[in-house]
DNA sequence: AACTTGACTAATC
DNA sequence: CGATTAGCCAAGT
């Protein structure tokens, strides 16, 4: 086991953080599924954690499989989160949870909007 | 090197 | 609903 190959997963897990579209949200699972790596949830948790900011990427687009942000109600991080998906239209219910209708992606999503030039849209 | 933590999750109770 | 358990495993102590 390389850090090369570290590199490599984390290359592929922050890909599949990208991809989310504005205004949807996936789950930490689901982003790790879509990156090849089923059942390592934690680790989308940690790439993102130790992701540079210049990446500027859509971390606030990822919440728990419950729809809820994953940082502590009052915290500083989870009004950012709250605050920057409000603005790209996600709803919240009073629960706190993401409008299902937001949640989830497709497993054909990265290759719908990284694949055929011309297939989506 | 042992032990703990954690931006997680699914199953059970 | 919440609590517990077990699986996950990179990082931090």
């Amino acid at each position: 086991m390389t850090v090369t190959e570290d590199e490599a997963r984390l290359a592929r897990i922050r890909e599949a953080v990208a991809a989310i579209p504005r205004g949807r949200v996936d789950s930490y699972g689901g982003v790790a599924r879509r990156a090849g790596l089923p059942g390592r949830a934690r680790l989308v948790g940690h790439a993102l954690r130790t992701a540079p900011t210049e990446l500027d990427l859509p971390w606030h687009r990822v919440v728990n499989a419950s729809g809820r942000i994953s940082f502590p109600s009052g915290s500083r991080q989870h009004a950012l989160q709250r605050r920057l998906l409000a603005g790209e239209g996600v709803r919240f219910g009073d629960d706190g949870r993401v409008d299902p209708a937001a949640r989830g992606l497709d497993d054909d999503l990265d290759r719908l909007l990284w694949g055929p030039p011309d297939g989506g849209r």
